[in-house]
DNA sequence: TATAGTGTAATAGTAGAATAGAACACTAGG
DNA sequence: CCTAGTGTTCTATTCTACTATTACACTATA
């Protein structure tokens, strides 16, 4: 996997696995891989794994299971409670920072639109 | 100043900067305040600064005269250039960002006028 | 020419992220 | 009961960002 290292691994991860739980690779109670699968995956030490796991259980996000494996919580509406926030905090973060390099409200919409549209065109 | 502590220190006070250098407040041609003045302003060291500094010196953000101080460059469209690079890198990470979590093209912009408009009654 | 203000560089130390490797605890199935 | 597969924990090590401190190089000016 590719690792921006601006940002720690473990908080990568984490997103890695958010993506795959949004998207529906992990449905609601699905088994994710074991952690040394994860890890030979991913290209990285298990113990980061398990950092990454570790904070997504105290989330609530994740289920362990000792002997058995992780899950993904069944609590559904969690699930979409986590979507949002992810979002807002994303929509947030880039916000602020377009708001800071002097881009009103407008601009950066506008912006948006422009960049998705232009996209469009080349890609996909 | 406020630090996230998932991302190096030094780059966020390039982007700090870079603020500075698009809201006006350092102009075109404009002198940086000292380095042991910013460390002190930042509450970091003087090495943390330099190394922020270093990179845009790199990049010809800005100019730096031995004795005297560090400038922004009198060059506007090396600046103008510069912001459009940081709106569209902030644009590409948002738009793959939301885009992992399955939100559509459609999705991400009406989310993100929605996030602007909630703001909007909210805030300032 | 002396001094204060500036950028630059080097050293040494601290803390956190990540790795490698081993060991422990539990579960399921033969 | 044994074994394979699983999560969990621990120690030691490496690497990088950051800090602290000092020294050096250059500029302007009194």
């Amino acid at each position: 996997m590719q690792f921006d290292d601006k940002v720690p691994i473990y908080y990568q991860i984490k997103n890695h696995i958010y993506h795959e739980m949004m998207t529906g690779q992990l449905a609601a109670g699905a088994k994710l891989p074991a952690v040394r699968q994860l890890a030979v995956d991913l290209t990285v030490n298990v113990n980061t794994v398990q950092r990454a796991l570790g904070e997504m259980i105290q989330e609530g996000t994740i289920e362990s299971q000792r002997g058995k494996g992780n899950f993904v919580t069944t609590d559904t509406t969690r699930i979409a409670q986590l979507k949002e926030q992810l979002v807002v905090e994303q929509l947030e973060r880039v916000y602020q920072q377009l708001h800071a390099l002097n881009l009103s409200d407008d601009e950066i919409i506008t912006s948006l639109k422009q960049y998705i549209e232009q996209r469009g065109q080349q890609h996909d």
